[in-house]
DNA sequence: CATATTTTGCAACACTGTTGCAAAATGTAG
DNA sequence: CTACATTTTGCAACAGTGTTGCAAAATATG
């Protein structure tokens, strides 16, 4: 574990630092996405609320973890797959968000369709979020 | 116009004042989704920033407008159409966002597809969210 | 028109997110 | 391993967002 963080962040041309070794360490062990609160309580007290910002902010610039726009407008960050680069995401996945125990999940396996716009748009982006009861839920 | 918007809010059982009327009048005169902040300035200064608060959240209550989720989690509302009732919104519209002119739409003409999730989910609702280049801008 | 009820504005507050800057930590090269 | 340049961190301060309690004002009702 130990080893892929620091692999992950020299990969993406970060210095190794406790706090994002700490924060990179957080994704890698949870399957489901993170608000911001959630990883400045599970981070513990000895990093700053701001250093957190920074590195979530350093962490989607270098596409290791992207965003999920929630109905409720809550953050969450979850880790990109392998297919992501600096920059440039390649999430085609849907998120999942259980109303029983709030937890938001990325659903890798489930596809954005394509959504037919009317004459003169164009699409760049799609994003799928599902609310409903999760498997351990239902 | 003022009938339509003293009967919309005589049939949400809301009653009718200044600001109620206003914000109305802004969600029916504008084609495209307002953040909170643009319905704060629009309806100008008569308004304090807590009754616009207070008013989004009756008129969402009621089932008068919905709010759009947007990747930068930026919370926009729109006019619910007529088939929603109180606490039971019927959107199976799809939502635009332009990322040259920033304006957010409903293509009610677009429907949402029906994503097929894997064994023990259960979907309640799906919100998709296109970004990309609208209409005027391309 | 008088009264009961609802809504508003204000003040105060908590939370979220950002910026500038000095101190500390990290990376690098000898 | 050490010294130095660069990057990152923590702190303080701040702006913006959203909430609550309460008295005053507006609305609905008979």
């Amino acid at each position: 574990m130990e080893e892929q963080i620091i692999d992950v962040l020299k990969k993406s041309q970060l210095s190794v630092t406790d706090s994002r070794r700490k924060i990179l360490e957080l994704f890698l062990q949870s399957d489901s996405a993170m608000a911001h609160h959630d990883i400045e309580i599970k981070a513990g007290e000895k990093f700053d609320r701001v250093t957190v910002y920074r590195t979530l902010q350093a962490f989607l610039d270098k596409g290791i973890i992207h965003t999920i726009p929630t109905p409720d407008n809550s953050v969450k960050y979850a880790l990109c797959k392998d297919n992501c680069e600096q920059g440039h995401h390649h999430d085609d996945h849907i998120h999942f968000i259980c109303k029983i125990c709030g937890i938001t999940t990325c659903l890798d396996e489930v596809h954005v369709p394509e959504i037919k716009l009317p004459r003169g748009y164009k699409t760049q982006q799609t994003e799928v979020v599902v609310s409903g009861i999760c498997k351990e839920c239902s």
